[in-house]
DNA sequence: TCGACCTAGCTTGCATACAAGTCCTGTCCT
DNA sequence: AGGACAGGACTTGTATGCAAGCTAGGTCGA
């Protein structure tokens, strides 16, 4: 059963959904109860997460989601320009099938934003840029991407937001109407525009709250084997 | 005592020294016996690596130093392509702390071009890239080109490569001049055509030689617990 | 002679037990 | 009353033990 990557994944999935906010605590015993294994699978699950960036251990104290300091925010999104500008300007064209897959996914976007809770519209917002990637064709630069927005998603919800899930929305729109018309520089300077927006729209000065529970935010119904990965 | 990462290091540094080639095994007693540990603190610096791109596991047969195959050992390249043309036009301007740092780096490699072994000297060369994502200063992205760059320097380990250590660090000077004249266009067309060139130097349809023994390529010296992390 | 099978020895996967450090709380002394 | 201190309940860190699966080599049968 596909059983490999399921805790990292669930963790992953609910820290970027909204349901675990930063600084939240995981404990690797009330994980280990929750998810059904021993705490040395929750460690490994753990420790990727770490050399992922996504969360931090303090010694002898538990395992927290990371809160990125204003300056780790700036590079965060400083990164994300770097990575997704370049990556643009690589591309030569839009092949047909991840054309669809990208305008299949404006429409899910559009629906979540009208229909969905704040949760689903930051995930679904931040797939964009990782669909983005796949059309590029390169897994690696996929992966790269995959941890960068979760980074910049950890931001978003730890510092006041102003960011309109609408605006978002219409940049992905124009942005992928440029690649379609085979405007990579015009693309990339969207890119840029829309990820300046965001990070603009960041109060660094304010940190939100900061609550400590873990609660049932990792199951959302009954059975603790059950989760939906996305 | 800084003994967090060393396990991992000490792989990391010896996978690119070369010293353990691609598709070696590495058996978690072995590196348990090697470093005076346990499997369990093994199995975490594995799988750190894993996440990482390092190693790979194949499930109840072994730990295995990665092969990139030709299709990866391109996107490795290219995902450098982005990464660092990104990198380099972002930059506004060269700190001359940083720029110093280039400099003695510089001398270094030629030094090690001259007298040191073929290890030494790949290290050396990747070293360069990663110093200059360092005076770019971003953490994230410094981390990033880290794994990139060691993903081709595998690959560089694995293919046959014609590449001239002589002509890299030519490559690199001239970089670093162009940095050091402000023009960060030419620097990163001065980029493009040495990762260009380091690519083209490899022959992906045939590969070297595989190997399957530790041996004591992982401790230099007589004591299991003495190493050196670069 | 060749092929199927079976077993022994290896590997990792996972859980559990114990060690060690941190934090909070209650108590005792001043 | 206030502060130092001690103890216990928690946490993670690390080692170890057992289970499960892969591989290779030998044996038996056709």
């Amino acid at each position: 059963m596909a059983n490999e990557g399921r805790i990292d994944e669930a963790i992953l999935e609910a820290i970027l959904a909204g349901r675990l906010e930063p600084g939240t605590r995981l404990g690797e015993v009330r994980l280990g109860e929750i998810f059904g294994v021993s705490r040395t699978r929750v460690r490994e699950a753990l420790m990727k997460l770490e050399t992922r960036g996504i969360v931090r251990v303090n010694s002898r104290r538990g395992w927290f989601v990371v809160e990125p300091s204003a300056e780790e925010a700036r590079a965060a999104f400083q990164a994300r320009r770097v990575v997704e500008t370049g990556l643009i300007l690589s591309m030569r064209g839009l092949d047909p099938a991840h054309a669809a897959h990208l305008r299949a996914h404006l429409v899910e976007e559009e629906q979540t934003i009208v229909g969905g809770d704040v949760g689903s519209r930051t995930c679904s917002l931040g797939d964009f840029h990782i669909h983005l990637a796949e059309a590029a064709g390169n897994p690696l630069l996929v992966d790269i991407l995959r941890d960068l927005t979760a980074r910049t998603t950890l931001v978003s919800m730890l510092y006041q937001s102003t960011e309109e899930a609408a605006a978002s929305h219409a940049d992905h729109t124009a942005i992928f109407a440029a690649l379609e018309a085979g405007d990579f520089p015009e693309a990339a300077r969207l890119m840029v525009g829309h990820i300046d927006d965001v990070e603009d729209g960041l109060d660094l000065s304010v940190r939100r709250i900061r609550p400590d529970d873990l609660r049932a935010l990792l199951v959302t119904d009954g059975a603790p084997s059950r989760h939906r990965l996305s």
